[in-house]
DNA sequence: CACGCTAGTTCGTGCTACGATACATCGCCT
DNA sequence: AGGCGATGTATCGTAGCACGAACTAGCGTG
């Protein structure tokens, strides 16, 4: 959420898409950006990119695999897998709720 | 996200969590956070509510209904709506795109 | 009147999202 | 081999937000 004026900031929690994109392979940062822009339009920067990577790390969640070349590979840990899970249950269950009650409202007949 | 000390942090996003809440029919403050911890499993202090209200309201999200004595009751706009339908759809789908490749990498027969 | 419950409001702190910027490396072209 | 743009990565600074704690205000009970 970038500003406060108008501007109602589409969503972006980096942690989270940065494991769902690793969920699905191991990845260097730039593959995790391309990915992430296709499965839901979010663009990350590299500020956001790479402090999310650092935290994740520190936190277990995330880990760094020998270099190539320049890339620097990132593998999801099983913990990682674990929070992923509960996170995405939860985020499901909000969206199924929060879209099903649009749709009683919005389109009742 | 609360902490960054080897905390995940439970995924929270108190606008989108506020606005599937009042998606439901209009509500107060403290109905807001029962209703939210009941969908969600998520509790929102009355910092973080109060804060999104206001940055909602002031982004024509939601508007204030007249004060039914000590409540002062919320309800979504139509402009509400159709950013919370979209900002859902993007969470739905990355919720579900995770959860396959989660269930992919992790049971694979 | 004192007390506790509901409900709302304000304040301060620290973490985080984010773009801009700078840096390193590879591959191509000549 | 040397220059040049594309590919990747790392860092900095700013503004905004999440969050808990503390404060205020109405209502019912004893």
């Amino acid at each position: 959420m970038a500003a406060a004026s108008g501007d109602p900031g589409r969503w972006s929690d980096p942690a989270v898409l940065v494991l769902s994109s690793l969920a699905g392979g191991d990845k260097h940062g730039y593959a995790m950006v391309s990915d992430i822009e296709e499965m839901a339009g979010v663009h990350l920067g590299p500020g956001t990119l790479y402090g999310a990577l650092a935290r994740l790390e520190e936190q277990g969640l995330i880990e760094a695999l020998p270099s190539e070349g320049r890339r620097r590979p990132y593998r999801i840990t099983a913990a990682g897998s674990r929070i992923l899970h509960e996170q995405l249950r939860t985020i499901a269950t909000v969206a199924e709720t929060g879209l099903s009650r649009l749709r009683a409202s919005g389109a009742p007949g």
